[in-house]
DNA sequence: GCCAACGTTGGC
DNA sequence: GCCAACGTTGGC
């Protein structure tokens, strides 16, 4: 079986929550609490290990992509929401039949410089199509093209390279 | 803090 | 199964 090919995508935080350099100095993370069924489908079904991600800061001053993880565990049901106390937690989620899944990132990068929201409006020549910069677009989990993934690493001056 | 966009819920 | 009401996201 040929193995299967790394996907990118594309992850929201707020950076008050949890920025990336909070993973930075955790080293790596699981991404809970999503609770959007789009998001969920994209991280039960799609998202592998070593898929890179480009990590975003919503709500921020400004809002871009700040660095790069990648999927360091494929995915696995949210325990948040079978917490009680949790603000996750979801009563009609069993552990026979979990509703929520999350993955696992590890950090692999922070920006120097954050490539804002507006840098990449700007850039919509070569990254037509990409969903973070069309209007109304909330998805917190969203796959990114190749192409548009190299062209942020570009406009980061990132060190990490995509071959 | 406002509010547009859009996903979800629930009454019918 | 429709759709109004409601809740949330996230840029500004």
């Amino acid at each position: 079986m040929a193995k299967a090919e790394r996907k990118y995508w594309l992850m929201k935080s707020e950076p008050d929550v949890y920025s990336v350099e909070d993973l930075r100095r955790d080293g790596s993370t699981y991404w809970d609490g999503v609770r959007n069924y789009q998001a969920r489908n994209f991280m039960r079904d799609e998202m592998q290990l070593g898929d890179w991600v480009l990590y975003y800061h919503s709500n921020a001053t400004p809002p871009g992509v700040a660095g790069i993880a990648t999927v360091s565990k494929s995915g696995y049901p949210d325990p948040t929401q079978f917490d009680a106390k949790s603000k996750y937690f979801d009563p009609k989620a069993t552990q026979e039949k979990p509703r929520w899944f999350l993955v696992d990132l590890t950090f692999k990068e922070a920006f120097k410089e954050l490539v804002s929201l507006e840098r990449l409006k700007n850039a919509a020549e070569e990254l037509e199509g990409m969903l973070v910069i069309k209007k109304g677009q909330r998805l917190s989990v969203q796959p990114v093209e190749k192409v548009h993934f190299k062209q942020v690493l570009k406009m980061a001056g990132a060190k990490a390279k995509l071959r």
